[in-house]
DNA sequence: CAGTGGTCTAGACCACTCA
DNA sequence: GAGTGGTCTAGACCACTGG
């Protein structure tokens, strides 16, 4: 598994900033040092400063613009939350999902959860909540989280429609990705009950593993929607 | 529309690049000029075409490799199928589809054909394949090329199993990217007729446009797919 | 072994931002 | 006007590839 070559120095630069992020020493919207003032902190020439800084852009975990200087990327609730929730109209534009219903439980993992979150992950938060878009309700989703990475999250509910904008704000978890698999499934009687469809009509289910910054697997995530209206939309390069 | 700043060196380096690719001046699997050797026919240092390389590279256009050079990128039947054909198991491993069967047809184009494709686009190919995976068919594809772009393609039924594959080497289209929007619907009497499946079960449908280097839309497709033992498979960054 | 891309440095000029 | 990132240059050394 172990790389015999060591990093590259702009590497080493640009994980160095990516470890004071995941410690909580550079938080979102932090200014980091000038590209000259970087360099000479960490003893390197500007290019290679600005490799790092330009490997940490591309990969979204900073934001740069000449003339400004450098912040740390803050997750807002408009950046993140429609990276991350595909749903879009007809024309492609965004849609605005409204936070319906939300219930949050504290219990034991399961073998599966387990092997994916950890095995140190004995206790998961189970959030189950239910999106409504023009005034419709068409999308269920069971998040699970361990309970040791966002401790206490039952005394923070009602919990922010962006909840990975929150995590990092809140915890400092932030998502670098998420890996999905689709499927079509037919409404069940709980889908007809929860949302403003029939049972047996179908549904597109999307199970997620987000990823945060330190490539560790930090959320489960089973959604449901109705796409009678609205359509999954991603771009593939 | 217009851009008053003018592009960078380093990027009318790589659209110049692009360009000898589109007029077909450079072939799939051609050697390009080394970094010093390009920078010397632009009149450029080597860090400005070492910067339109990489621009390239990132884009999928060319591969390099240390001590080898640099190639325009090959879309072979694996890297370009398996990219823009997301259908995994549930391991995550890729699924080998089989063309099951073909139809082809030159007709008129459609008005919402014309609008997406090019009001100079009067005569399209509809293409229309049945792909089975482990002797279940479960794909069907539905698609729609201009007859100006890829002449005289009856004469080259069968076609291959890799559409963008086979464009690239036989038309010198190349595929930069697709934009896909999904939804669930219910298989009709066709599906179940052409497919491992009963009417009425859940499909996911796909309605794909395929844009390519000149980022004109190229291919209007639609595809549905049986997803009880493969799901569609993304990953969002 | 010659040639390639990968990394790194040092320095220059420019365009942009903000006080 | 001082400071930032964006671009560009010129040159160095290294690791890898292939004959």
């Amino acid at each position: 598994m172990d790389d015999m070559t060591p990093l590259p120095l702009w590497r080493r630069v640009s994980e160095d900033i990516v470890a004071r992020i995941v410690n909580g020493a550079l938080r979102p919207g932090v200014m980091l040092p000038s590209e000259i003032d970087l360099g000479r902190e960490m003893g390197v020439s500007q290019g290679t400063a600005r490799r790092a800084l330009r490997d940490l852009e591309r990969r979204g975990i900073v934001e740069r613009r000449q003339g400004r200087g450098t912040v740390v990327a803050i997750r807002t609730p408009e950046t993140d939350h429609f990276h991350f929730f595909r749903l879009r109209h007809a024309d492609g534009s965004e849609a605005q999902p409204m936070l319906a219903s939300e219930t949050l439980q504290r219990r034991r993992s399961t073998a599966a959860e387990r092997a994916a979150l950890g095995s140190e992950t004995k206790y998961v938060y189970a959030l189950d909540r239910i999106r409504s878009i023009g005034g419709k309700r068409i999308v269920r989703e069971f998040s699970v989280v361990p309970v040791l990475l966002f401790p206490a999250l039952e005394d923070r509910i009602p919990l922010p429609n962006a909840l990975y904008a929150f995590w990092q704000d809140a915890y400092g978890i932030a998502i670098q990705k998420a890996d999905e698999r689709l499927r079509a499934v037919r409404a069940d009687a709980a889908d007809a009950d929860a949302m403003d469809v029939a049972e047996g009509d179908p549904l597109i289910e999307v199970t997620r593993q987000a990823v945060d910054l330190s490539d560790r697997i930090v959320e489960l995530r089973r959604s449901r929607y109705v796409t009678d209206d609205l359509a999954y939309t991603i771009s593939l390069r």
